[in-house]
RNA sequence: GGAGGAGUGCCCGAGUGGUUAAAGGGGACGGACUGUAAAUCCGUUGGCUUUGCCUACGUUGGUUCGAAUCCAACCUCCUCCA
């Protein structure tokens, strides 16, 4: 089905991650003869990575299990300036030591993913683009840098074009960035012999112009390699639930809650995200993605646990499988339901039921919590809550010392005294 | 610098003095049906100490018994001209 001979194009291609590439001979002869750097680069704009990025993350580790050397570049310098392309919000310029803590969180959950001390030319690397971009004189770069981009070639590009044609405005800033990650490529390609840079469809323009730069400032050969658009389904972004975006970071999202995002994916993405965020052998997927019917639902508890397994360990995701078969198949009380703590003192006073569910989380609002009541959406140890001025006292916990509380049907905290 | 246009709830978008917490749609959440899926149907969708109160239609003032709606200044964005 692949025609490619490198062992890295031809998983890449098998597993869906392919969208565009330049040059694809070229690449591939590159990745069959040498042992090549590659990158990808990520903005730390948050203690944690999400499941938007696992694709691009996922790109990085079969780069380094297929014998050559990742690099996830930091945006520590280009996120000084703050992406533009979020203008609504209060773009709070983020201080050095923030960048560097998201650095430092984010670290942790690549780790599982790349290793940084073992592989191909001394194990994968993370740099920080901060390290040439902040030294930088503006005048010099214009003269060595900005002298390279036409302005007319740059207006060509359909990120720009979509932009102008919608009558949005496009800021001089976003400009800058472009070039910047243009920039970034020159430099990893000289400090690194980097060759290679992957990223997302949107990102194409970007990379082509660090591929163009390259070209004028005497760089080798360098590559470019996108991947899909990542939607479910029904259309929708990956990654993005209620109560906000699905982190890589257990602090952020508990390893069950992570389990459970995977374990509700539809039925026509079954496939798809078995290739994609495990690490299956194809011939396994293929007989997962077979089942028919509710039998899917296996299917699903494995693609969960694996894709739970690599980021948070073998062991914990088979908690979290168990955690979920007893909550779901027995109705059991199950420990390792995220728990929320509330002071001794404050339940054998009495707690109003809908402060508990603020508590908990599970509700926004006093308000929020009420109308779920009227839905019947609210149980207290599977009991569904008729009274919104019911009071949760010492007498509702259970064996265990502790108060289960839900929204739905998938979504329960454990209350315990503290 | 000049002329015109626009800023509404999570998003899009109606609303041009009085049952407007603000039509409609999307999204989201809950319920029903299922398989912890999708599709479909129903409900909800500012906050609170909820028969009531408070906060909201770019910002700040003003007119009025009463304003998202009228007026003024300011801010931001867009279009055209220079």
């Amino acid at each position: 089905m692949t025609g490619f001979k490198s062992d890295f194009l031809r998983t890449l291609s098998e597993r869906g991650f392919i969208h565009q590439m330049s040059d694809e001979t070229g690449l591939d002869d590159l990745l069959r003869t040498e042992t090549v750097t590659a990158y990808i680069g990520y903005d730390p704009t948050a203690s944690s990575l999400h499941v938007g990025h696992l694709m691009q993350i996922m790109m990085l580790h079969w780069f380094q299990a297929t014998g050559h050397r990742p690099i996830s570049l930091m945006g520590g310098g280009t996120g000084m300036v703050g992406d533009p392309s979020f203008k609504e919000e209060a773009r709070k310029l983020m201080t050095v030591e923030m960048i560097e803590d998201n650095i430092a969180s984010i670290k942790r959950s690549f780790a599982n993913y790349i290793d940084y001390d073992k592989g191909p030319l001394g194990g994968g690397l993370m740099i920080n683009n901060a390290e040439w971009l902040r030294p930088l004189n503006y005048l010099e770069f214009l003269r060595d840098v900005g002298r390279h981009f036409s302005v007319n070639r740059m207006l060509s590009f359909d990120s720009v074009k979509t932009r102008l044609d919608r009558e949005q405005s496009l800021s001089f800033l976003e400009f800058n960035y472009m070039i910047l990650q243009a920039y970034d490529f020159v430099e990893l390609a000289r400090r690194y012999d980097c060759r290679l840079q992957m990223g997302g469809s949107d990102q194409w323009g970007n990379i082509i112009n660090g591929i163009d730069l390259g070209h004028r400032m005497d760089t080798p050969q360098l590559y470019a390699l996108t991947s899909p658009l990542l939607t479910t389904a029904s259309g929708a972004k990956m990654g993005k639930t209620a109560s906000g975006a699905v982190w890589l970071d257990a602090d952020l999202l508990s390893v069950y809650d992570f389990w459970q995002y995977w374990r509700n994916t539809e039925d026509a993405d079954v496939e798809r995200f078995l290739k994609l965020f495990t690490t299956l052998p194809l011939d396994e997927v293929a007989r997962l993605s077979a089942l028919g019917g509710s039998e899917i639902n296996e299917a699903k508890k494995v693609l969960a646990t694996e894709v739970t397994a690599i980021l948070h360990g073998r062991k914990a995701a088979e908690d979290a499988a168990e955690t979920a078969r007893r909550a779901f198949e027995e109705g059991a009380l199950a420990q390792g339901l995220p728990t929320v703590n509330v002071p001794a003192g404050e339940l054998e006073a009495g707690l109003g039921l809908l402060a508990a569910f603020v508590t908990a989380g599970l509700c926004a609002s006093n308000g929020e919590a009420r109308r779920q009541v009227k839905g019947g959406g609210l149980r207290v140890n599977d009991v569904v809550v008729q009274d919104e001025k019911r009071v949760l006292g010492t007498a509702d916990l259970v064996e265990d010392g502790v108060i289960k509380l839900s929204l739905g049907k998938k979504k329960h905290v454990l209350l315990k005294t503290a």
